[in-house]
DNA sequence: AGGAACGTATAATCG
DNA sequence: ATACGTTCCT
């Protein structure tokens, strides 16, 4: 148990009192993964059962870290029963074993925000209700807020408060939508991402026999980012502990920084009105930061009123005091620092990957993206489209959904006319309202003995006729077939296979086929990763994973690149070198809040957090003047540089407006004409192998989902690649025989049993000397000869 | 069905 | 400015 000795005694109070409700204030980089790593490892030491320890968690990616620690401590046996996860994947884990008791099929498809758009379009549109008053972001807002409060429908419209808000909004009917809204959802035998946590409310307040059994199972309750939960989240906790208020919350007021959607300060500040005998620890040492950066974070963060009361200090060096510069417009703050990060890599040694660019909001990447470009220093930007959320990608989804659940309406109107089978809009619609009328679920109406009804004609009664029966040969395939079998013969019955490779040659379209490659090379790789470990491997669990997946989740230290990215996603995370840009006021603070005292300190908080993501240095620039919504505006440092005490802070001449502007010219590179390719690349998704040639498959889940990328100083502009792209299909598809030998990434070594169908259909039919036969779309298998 | 023309929003975003 | 969605036209 000498782990333990490599705590200071707030952490190791904190991991050793496991009995009782605990409180765990954790100020910025003061090891708080340690310590919850560590105390559940101390845990089961005791000899707690790991599916007796309910571990939750903000992003998948923090679950996945902590299980990893946990497992170099006790070994993958162990950590791997534990029920550690996000809220959501928690939730639809237990909603998928007690669907009968909320009223759905254990099948449900869980809806992400694009989907729940989308079925709210339809609905306002069915109600006839003006798009412009009914704006989709605000009726999803207060829907989104009512259920994160736990207000059913009904509830709603009985809520006075509601009603008058949405009345003088001129959204009377807000009410009348989200009814809506609930039942399309049910018929869909769908739910949406706040669902997952109402559904466990409603499950948990309506059930107590539910309830109990797992009050009895979660002996042991740890909460992550404690100051990020909301109402739902709360109460939904707070009924899983009263047995035995075993129950370890961790959590840092300066950093709450999400309220915007939902989440609650008040969570973690007023725990201990609901445990009276709560134990509190404060973790204050912070072992990233140097001192100076830690007091300078201090020094702002202390004009907040109401805060949880802690000193965060640091024992490491003084180190360099914070730089303020300014510069004349948005896009000289760019080359003034891209000009300093060079600077810094060649006096320094420092690499690009020791650099993050922090901004207020997506929009001011642009110039810092540009300047790097030109400087070519390698970066990543993030934040993005999500892999997932791709037109290309979510189709094919879609087919696995509707598969696995015919209900899913929303999948099935992406695919009834994808590729082109001539049932067009006209035919959706009538269909959608013949459903509606009879009540029942789009794919009900389809079927016979319903379709004949809907006044269709023969012929698109037939075309409807033969997608039904491709669904259902599907259907069974899903079953009998592993998720990767299952893609690749979803790929080419559907024929959107050929509509990929014999549709659009442009970079579009070729943007489009490396996207589906992608997710085939995930799939091979789930597929295999989960034959391994025994688990579940058909598509229904894929998609379970898939659903609850965001770019947030993936590595994002494993390439030596300049980081650049909001604020808000910096969180959790530290780099040596952090410049926060843009740090004026109407920017940072945003000019929505500047009003707002509460959403002032929320701001606030957020400039801490960006502060506190530096080991080494952070720099703060403002610029005089920048270009916003089409135009250019004076601007002014902000109120937050004022809120930093002055003996933290240096103003080097140097980077400074008032210079002469010739001292910091953009160099110019020699082959500034060249041309760096695309803007934006086709994004990997999380399972992708690293292109780099790891041999490691599902399990090196390296590449972000959601980034652009670029710049590239390591290669020479011919053989320019962005680093973030992976060969679509590098082997020739036409060059094997029955008996060649062949390795496979993933699945090693081989012999060609069998080539079956034609290009660019390929399948080989492979006998593994480890595996068993699979059989493997050329295109998508990569493999090579022996 | 596909593309051009037009209109519109424009803070952060876990799952 | 610009990206994105929608509508209208061919």
């Amino acid at each position: 148990m000498n782990y333990l000795d490599s705590l200071n005694e707030p952490q190791r109070q904190a991991v050793m009192t496991t009995d009782g409700p605990v409180l765990v204030i954790a100020g910025a980089g003061s090891g708080k993964t340690r310590v919850l790593t560590m105390r559940i490892a101390y845990l089961l030491q005791q000899g707690v059962k790991p599916y007796n320890i309910l571990a939750l968690t903000f992003t998948n990616k923090a679950a996945k870290e902590m299980k990893e620690r946990i497992a170099q401590i006790v070994g993958p046996e162990e950590s791997q029963q534990l029920w550690m996860g996000t809220f959501h994947s928690i939730f639809a884990k237990i909603l998928r074993i007690e669907a009968d008791a909320v009223g759905l099929n254990r099948d449900f498809t869980i809806y992400d925000t694009q989907d729940s758009k989308n079925l709210l379009k339809s609905i306002i549109k069915d109600m006839g209700l003006d798009e412009k008053e009914y704006k989709l972001s605000n009726v999803m807002g207060a829907i989104s807020q009512a259920k994160n409060d736990l207000v059913s429908p009904s509830m709603y419209a009985q809520d006075v408060n509601f009603i008058e808000r949405d009345k003088s909004a001129r959204r009377p009917r807000t009410t009348d939508i989200y009814n809506q809204y609930a039942i399309r959802l049910k018929k869909s035998n769908s739910v949406d991402f706040d669902d997952l946590l109402f559904y466990t409310h409603i499950l948990f307040r309506d059930h107590q026999d539910i309830l109990a059994k797992y009050q009895q199972k979660f002996k042991y309750v740890l909460v992550d980012e404690y100051q990020d939960t909301n109402k739902a989240q709360y109460v939904i906790i707070k009924k899983l502990v009263e047995a035995h208020h075993n129950i370890c919350v961790v959590g840092d007021d300066a950093q709450s920084i999400y309220s915007f959607r939902g989440a609650r300060i008040e969570n973690i500040l007023g725990l201990e009105r609901d445990y009276p005998d709560l134990k509190i620890f404060k973790l204050e040492q912070n072992y990233r930061s140097t001192q100076n950066i830690v007091n300078a974070a201090n020094s702002l963060i202390e004009k907040n009123q109401g805060r949880l009361k802690k000193t965060v200090f640091s024992q490491n060096d003084e180190g360099d005091k914070i730089r303020i510069c300014s510069a004349h417009s948005d896009t000289e703050e760019a080359g003034m620092i891209v000009r300093d990060i060079a600077m810094r890599m060649r006096n320094e040694g420092l690499r690009p990957q020791d650099f993050a660019v922090l901004y207020r909001t997506n929009a001011q990447s642009r110039a810092f993206e540009d300047g790097l470009r030109q400087g070519r220093i390698p970066y990543r930007i993030y934040g993005g489209l999500a892999f997932y959320q791709r037109k290309e990608i979510k189709d094919l989804l879609a087919y696995f959904r509707v598969a696995v659940n015919h209900n899913d309406s929303e999948s099935l109107k992406r695919i009834i006319n994808y590729p082109a089978r001539a049932i067009g809009m006209t035919t959706i619609e009538k269909l959608v309202s013949a459903a509606t009328s009879v009540d029942v679920s789009l794919w009900q109406v389809m079927q016979p003995g319903m379709i004949e009804k809907t006044g269709l004609n023969g012929s698109t009664q037939n075309k409807i006729g033969k997608f039904v029966s491709m669904i259902e040969m599907f259907s069974m395939q899903a079953e009998n077939l592993t998720a990767y079998e299952f893609a690749a013969e979803v790929l080419s019955q559907s024929g959107i296979m050929k509509e990929l490779t014999e549709g659009k040659n442009d970079a579009e379209g070729k943007d489009r086929y490396d996207n589906v490659n992608e997710l085939m090379n995930s799939l091979q790789d789930y597929s295999q990763e989960r034959v391994e470990s025994g688990d579940d491997n058909h598509i229904r669990s894929y998609l379970e994973e898939v659903a609850l997946i965001s770019d947030m989740d993936q590595d994002r230290g494993d390439m030596d690149q300049v980081k650049l990215m909001t604020i808000h996603s910096s969180k959790g995370l530290e780099f040596n070198s952090v410049y926060i840009v843009g740090v004026e006021d109407e920017t940072f603070p945003g000019q929505q809040s500047g009003y707002n005292p509460k959403e002032l300190e929320e701001e606030r908080r957020l400039m801490y957090v960006a502060l506190t993501r530096a080991k080494d240095t952070a720099t703060i620039s403002y610029c005089l003047s920048r270009f916003q919504y089409g135009q250019r505006k004076d601007c002014h440092p902000s109120r937050f540089i004022a809120d930093i005490d002055s003996e933290y802070i240096d103003r080097p001449d140097s980077m400074n407006v008032d210079r002469p502007r010739s001292a910091f010219r953009m160099e110019q590179s020699p082959r500034s004409s060249f041309s760096y390719g695309q803007r934006t690349q086709p994004v990997q998704n999380p399972y992708a192998r690293n292109h780099t040639g790891a041999s490691s498959p599902y399990s090196s889940m390296r590449q972000t989902s959601g980034f652009r990328s670029g710049g590239g100083i390591q290669r020479p502009p011919s053989s320019f690649k962005p680093a973030t792209k992976v060969s679509s299909v590098d082997v020739p598809s036409g060059t094997y025989s029955v008996g060649q030998r062949v390795v496979h990434e993933t699945f090693g070594r081989g012999t060609i049993l069998a080539i079956e169908g034609t290009m660019p259909n390929t399948k080989l039919k492979i006998q593994f000397d480890n595996l068993g036969v699979k059989q493997l779309l050329v295109k998508f298998a990569r493999l090579r000869p022996e």
